[in-house]
DNA sequence: TCAAAAGTGTTCAGCGTACACCCATGT
DNA sequence: ACATGGGTGTACGCTGAACACTTTTGA
């Protein structure tokens, strides 16, 4: 299988991935970048990365890399896009596969990031970076608005039990505009996958707020009924 | 700048490029497919392929690959997704960056694709494919589906001029259903990016339709305006 | 009692959708 | 004359967007 026999003329290539990380805290959504621990560009800021093994998937890799560095296993992680220009890593040439992530930054394991000089950087303040990884984020950031829109993947970003202030918070900061609270509710609860429950989250509110949790199962039923986003 | 100092622990893969090449005849969206003429799998349809050369990008061997097809170099072309499943060729890992392209089917080089063993197949019509390239259709399908919803694309694969019935086929053969004719007129002329032309059409009826252009001027200028979809 | 965040309804405009008839022309 | 495809206008319902006041409670 490692082995070809109609394919050895042509030139192999080093492939990585290189992963953008989103977190949501404290109003703000955030980036966890790497100062880069090795050549070339060593101590740069970085989007965690690395290459893919000989036995892995592009995917397998990809959740491998994530782990590393947070901890965390079960994300929302997908493909983003390609980087394949020549001259794209300054030391050799590398195909890089970007995939993006959606954590819930409380459940992030902060001594694994720091043993790999991990930083979280609001999206607005992230340093220069090497290569071409600012272009991955940006794209990233062009995926996620897009996807929020037609389909409810901002809960990865918040704890399981959170509230629809919290939730408007988060969609403010991934579309980078105040939204109106009455139509926002209004739109999250018609969709029919909130579920309720009898707690208030009191710290950021003296009156507080009742507290939801997104109800997967209903989500998954309305999908395979076709009844949500018939057009995605 | 081939030679690695730091990356040489790592494993290299073969990376290709399959393309899904889409036409338009006879009210019919069609891929365009080859016969394999080497191993494995000598023999069964695939898609258009090869390998990334060393010093060429992504993009510059998917055009090299489609030229070297279809004779066209001015195509719509589009990175699709990344297919790297270790065992997703039978003869070797090859990681394959899946692109789309759509083409004007007039302009294609017959004689070319003949040397190929290409031909054309009705999207509802596609034979068995090797490896994973099914799935390759598949996705490639839902992309243009939900991109001619956003962006008026659907031009690349008609002939300069056309008539608006025939981008009408051809958008109710991208979506698999009948379209209201009023309507249909009515959202694209809104647009106003159509050109109306003094000619006619007169193959496809008596009385005949008038023909348009695609107006490229108009449509960069609203896509800078940020008038026309300010949501992409 | 006051400050700070939570919660609540209505109105309007624009857009997608449904729908039926006349027009021009070649045979 | 008739068959074939081209071309046109209106009415309705839904959805997104704008907009202001009351409630709760800790300090």
């Amino acid at each position: 299988m490692t082995q070809s026999l109609h394919y050895k003329k042509y030139a192999k290539n080093y492939v990585a991935i290189d992963s953008i990380i989103f977190g949501f805290d404290d109003g703000k959504l955030k980036l966890l970048l790497i100062k880069r621990k090795f050549e070339p560009c060593m101590g740069q800021w970085s989007l965690m990365g690395g290459f893919v093994g000989e036995n892995e998937s592009l995917d397998e890799a990809a959740y491998r890399i994530l782990e590393d560095l947070t901890g965390l296993s079960k994300v929302y992680l997908e493909q983003l896009y390609t980087y394949g220009d020549v001259e794209r890593d300054s030391e050799a040439r590398v195909i890089s596969v970007a995939y993006y992530a959606l954590i819930k930054i409380n459940d992030y394991d902060c001594e694994l990031g720091r043993k790999h000089g991990a930083e979280w950087f609001a999206i607005d303040d992230v340093p220069p970076l090497v290569f071409d990884h600012r272009k991955m984020v940006d794209r990233a950031m062009s995926r996620l608005k897009r996807k929020t829109i037609i389909q409810p993947i901002g809960f990865e970003l918040l704890p399981e039990k959170f509230t629809i202030p919290q939730l408007q918070k988060l969609y403010e900061a991934i579309h980078q505009k105040d939204l109106d609270k009455r139509n926002f509710r209004k739109k999250i609860l018609s969709m029919g996958v909130m579920q309720k429950l009898d707690e208030k989250e009191t710290h950021t509110s003296k009156r507080g707020a009742f507290l939801y949790k997104f109800d997967k199962d209903k989500y998954d039923y309305l999908m395979s009924n076709g009844n949500m986003f018939d057009f995605v």
